[in-house]
DNA sequence: GCTATAAATGTAAGCGCTTACATTTGGTGT
DNA sequence: ACACCAAATGTAAGCGCTTACATTTATAGC
């Protein structure tokens, strides 16, 4: 691969012009820009990111920390941040947290340690003190879906209580009674949240929050399928479950259906996530709307406009869930 | 940031003994290194890998293009690829090519520029013969779902026109005559060797190919769903509809229910790629299962063979589709 | 034509590391 | 006590760029 110093020699320049014209901010004659262009082309030059990175302390890229790059609700996040960096000429480096502290950390510096000029985080099991003194070193960083007080300004959250509080107020509407929940794992805050909604709502409507009917998830499919069964031989009269997000959702209805249990009729379900599937599951599921993908993007708009000095409108921080009616919970009044 | 600078002081060592223990392989004593050790905890020290990838002309990372961050399809792929790169020690750097040739000339561009020591590519917009040049240069790299004689050991595929024909083979076989097809975009070689799958299926049981009969869809949802409109109108006596993947297989059972056609009674619906969500659609989608995550596993496992000296049983490039029966084709004998 | 000033270009010192080679140290065998 | 050799450590030259500063060249005003 040529180097700098090469088409120098053959653009019969210094290597500092060459430098200035591939930064095409200085002040270089039309006629030897020409040459150097020329040069270049001739030989194929591509610049090296890692000596640009290294002589400038600019990496022109954002890292991304994400929990799984697989799972339905990944894919649009990264996506979202992917586009809106790259229209700008930045670049991503994503990793993998897989909810593990030490491999959060690991990621986090490894993303700091490839010069990364700012962070997007979709950190779960790190700490807040941790985050709170990254947040003095030198690489900005902005936080999806945590919220941690010290730092709210960076913090791009969805209001989870109030998501939680409308999926069951929902079911509550419908005249169901006898509720049973799944929740994720209590230790991420995001399942704490929408459990604490859902118990809020159950308090609006005088209705008594029973440990039994709560099942500790892991946000995946396979704990709905094995929390429906338990919860079920617990109390086989519930009318609804409530789930912290869709895929439990959707693995409960395979172990309801396997119950011998008829969906919708007797067993009204909702989500959490409005996941791109939940339209096409059966019947469809009715869920609770997470704007992650606009979220993403708000979160690469603040890395442009706070690294980049690129203007953007003010940054929208929190989000507001919504309720998705569609046909998997049934009105019993 | 401190740098090995301040480490070799506080020890008392060379900035060269500091850099051995950091690639501890050397022959450096043990008191030293202890102290070297201590320096770098007390500094909080971190090794730029920027500087180090400059120098060692390594970066221990691999790059990766794939067309979509979001879809189900490649996040398995990118998960199954990061986990087995990264228990080794490796990172990967991810970019996204959207099927356009510049795009994705742009991510390998970028990535070889990052230094990636290899790269894994799922390209599909760029030409045969740029991979032919590339593969030339001196980052070397695997192809994952893309066939090309020349290269044909670093080839990762999947048997696509043996899976068209075990789509349309099954369908055939109960005892449907009057099919339509929705493909993927012809230009893509995939789309087109599922096609002629298809086309093999018929002709051995020796019903003709019609034009008219199949739609040219993108694999995306939305070209299921106008796909299905389209031929429908075109000929409402189909009884079975074959999609070259399973979003516009779901996209089509949402237009044919508006059709008020009932599934699968009165049309029977076979996908491809077996998308972790196909048991959960209504009805749960027979499909063509397509390993992809087994595939990321074996590119990675390349990269590691091939660049990083790391011993591994020789790999498989070519998969076999497999047909997953669910409920959505029906016998109509 | 000569100086003052701006524009264009060049020089060279890093950025933080690795690594070939040189030097020092310490342990053997005699 | 000496030479000898391996192990441990140090020295310094890059890796391919950027950029402050120095120098040269062109432009204008008088």
């Amino acid at each position: 691969m040529a180097t700098i110093y090469e088409v120098s020699k053959l653009a019969g320049v210094s290597l500092a012009t060459v430098s200035r014209v591939m930064n095409n901010n200085a002040n270089v004659s039309d006629t030897t820009r020409k040459k150097v262009t020329l040069a270049m082309e001739e030989l194929g030059y591509r610049p090296n990111s890692i000596a640009q990175s290294l002589a400038s302390n600019c990496s022109n890229s954002a890292g991304l920390l994400v929990s799984e790059l697989k799972g339905p609700f990944y894919g649009p996040m990264m996506s979202g941040i992917e586009n809106t960096l790259r229209n700008q000429g930045k670049h991503v480096i994503i990793t993998a947290g897989h909810s593990d502290a030490e491999r959060e950390q690991q990621g986090i510096e490894f993303l700091i340690s490839r010069n990364c000029d700012a962070l997007i985080l979709h950190v779960e099991a790190v700490s807040d003190e941790y985050l709170i003194k990254l947040s003095k070193g030198k690489t900005p960083f902005v936080l999806l879906n945590r919220h941690i007080p010290e730092l709210a300004d960076r913090c791009i959250i969805l209001d989870n209580v109030k998501g939680g509080y409308l999926a069951t107020k929902y079911i509550l509407d419908s005249g169901h009674k006898n509720i049973a929940y799944i929740s994720g794992p209590l230790w991420k805050k995001d399942a704490q949240e929408r459990l604490n909604g859902h118990k809020q709502a159950l308090a609006e409507h005088a209705i008594e929050f029973n440990e039994n009917s709560l099942y500790e998830g892991d946000f995946i499919e396979d704990s709905g399928y094995e929390g429906f069964s338990a919860l079920y031989k617990n109390n086989p009269a519930i009318t609804a479950l409530v789930c912290a997000n869709d895929e439990m959702a959707t693995g409960a209805m395979v172990s309801a259906r396997e119950h011998g249990i008829e969906l919708p009729a007797q067993l009204s379900i909702i989500g959490y996530d409005n996941v791109f599937f939940t339209r096409h599951v059966y019947p469809p599921l009715s869920t609770i709307n997470y704007p992650i993908d606009e979220m993403g993007k708000v979160a690469a708009q603040w890395v442009l406009s706070h690294v980049y000095q690129k203007s953007v409108q003010p940054i929208q921080t929190l989000f507001e869930p919504e309720l998705v009616i569609r046909q998997s919970v049934v009105n019993i009044t």
